[in-house]
DNA sequence: TGCCTAGTTAGATTATTATCTAATTAGATG
DNA sequence: CATCTAATTAGATAATAATCTAACTAGGCA
């Protein structure tokens, strides 16, 4: 029946936090832990909601290696076209022809940084894939959260022993701020741009 | 907070029955007794489900005598848009200017013809007053449902004696059909253009 | 083969909500 | 004023669903 399906549509996106993951997925696609870890909230939670957005259309998904990748179907969306497009506005991604591809270069130029255990081999000369590192290393720091130097280079130290370049990086990258000693990431949808 | 409205707004949305609301007042006003028949919904249900398309600016009412009229706000339904639209079309109604003046007009009919305890004084001579008692009389009728000639004719009876003309008038009203002298409601929307 | 990581499934808990009955309010009407 | 009808409010019940922890599954990779 039509208007099952309707109201099965209109039921999923009553809910804030689908309307979170579908605003984050707007911007490119993301893995389960990624959005765990933005919105706070456990793995399985995170499953039960994709579950739900799948069954109505509004995202699929494709599986890299061991992580799978949601997408929105932004086709669906326009189709029941639900006033979301309008705060869901993309950030300025002039090309995002092929989002799945950037996904898959960053995370090649991961592998070849990091070792299996997660350690940094070498810091990045290339600008381009020094902040892919950055970014991926600050993707691990709590949004919001305040660290004095003492903790967070213990943090960056647990992936290279030369935290203070890395320190000093993430500042220069403006990926993180600083005041009076005490570290923050930079509230900028830091998310927007790369996974 | 913006996203707030927007997941209120889809939650109203989310539950059959006030989709169901929805559409029936896409067709004209009607008061809340009306849409309990209809939906075989208790009073103070209805009038749950009312506050709450109220609370998201979709349904606004307005007091006529002692009975409150339910009014779509179709604005907002466009503003969100969000499939209803298609779904819910308007039936061909021309002149739907005042929808409001035709509802009281039938009533001051209906309360002409009917006693205090809903008996019909007499069949109406004239075509339209008779059309009109014709649908009320029907619109208390199971849609969908198969009334075999004996069940029929009691059901009317229960309202005037000459059951014979009454059930004649409504298969020339093409109000019910006949089949094997088995009536059932004409499919088509009976709502539309009364009550 | 055997571990590691990402996701899903199961089950429990808690919060929300659709619906009902009973009681109450608000107008209208005789 | 007394009564009637339509609507809302209060309170109870039962169903739905969001979230968590714990256990399980399924690919990579050493």
């Amino acid at each position: 029946m039509q208007l099952e399906k309707l109201v099965a549509f209109h039921k999923t996106l009553g809910d804030v936090t689908r309307i979170r993951i579908i605003s984050i997925l707007a911007n490119g696609p993301k893995n389960g832990q990624a959005l765990a870890g933005i919105l706070k909230l456990t793995a399985p939670t995170i499953s039960h909601h994709l579950t739900k957005l799948k069954d109505v259309n509004l995202v699929t998904d494709r599986r890299e290696k061991n992580t799978v990748y949601y997408f929105l179907n932004e086709d669906v969306l326009e189709h029941y076209s639900s006033g979301l497009p309008k705060m869901v506005s993309k950030k300025g991604d002039s090309n995002k022809m092929d989002n799945q591809k950037l996904i898959l270069e960053h995370k090649k130029i991961l592998d070849n940084f990091f070792t299996a255990d997660g350690r940094l081999k070498t810091i990045p000369a290339q600008r381009k894939k020094k902040m892919i590192v950055l970014y991926h290393i600050a993707s691990l720091l709590e949004k919001g959260r305040k660290y004095p130097e003492k903790e967070l280079n213990e943090f960056i130290q647990s992936f290279h022993d030369d935290f203070a370049t890395l320190r000093r990086e993430l500042i220069i990258g403006s990926i993180m701020y600083r005041e009076n000693s005490i570290y923050e990431l930079n509230p900028r949808e830091m998310w927007a741009d790369i996974v």
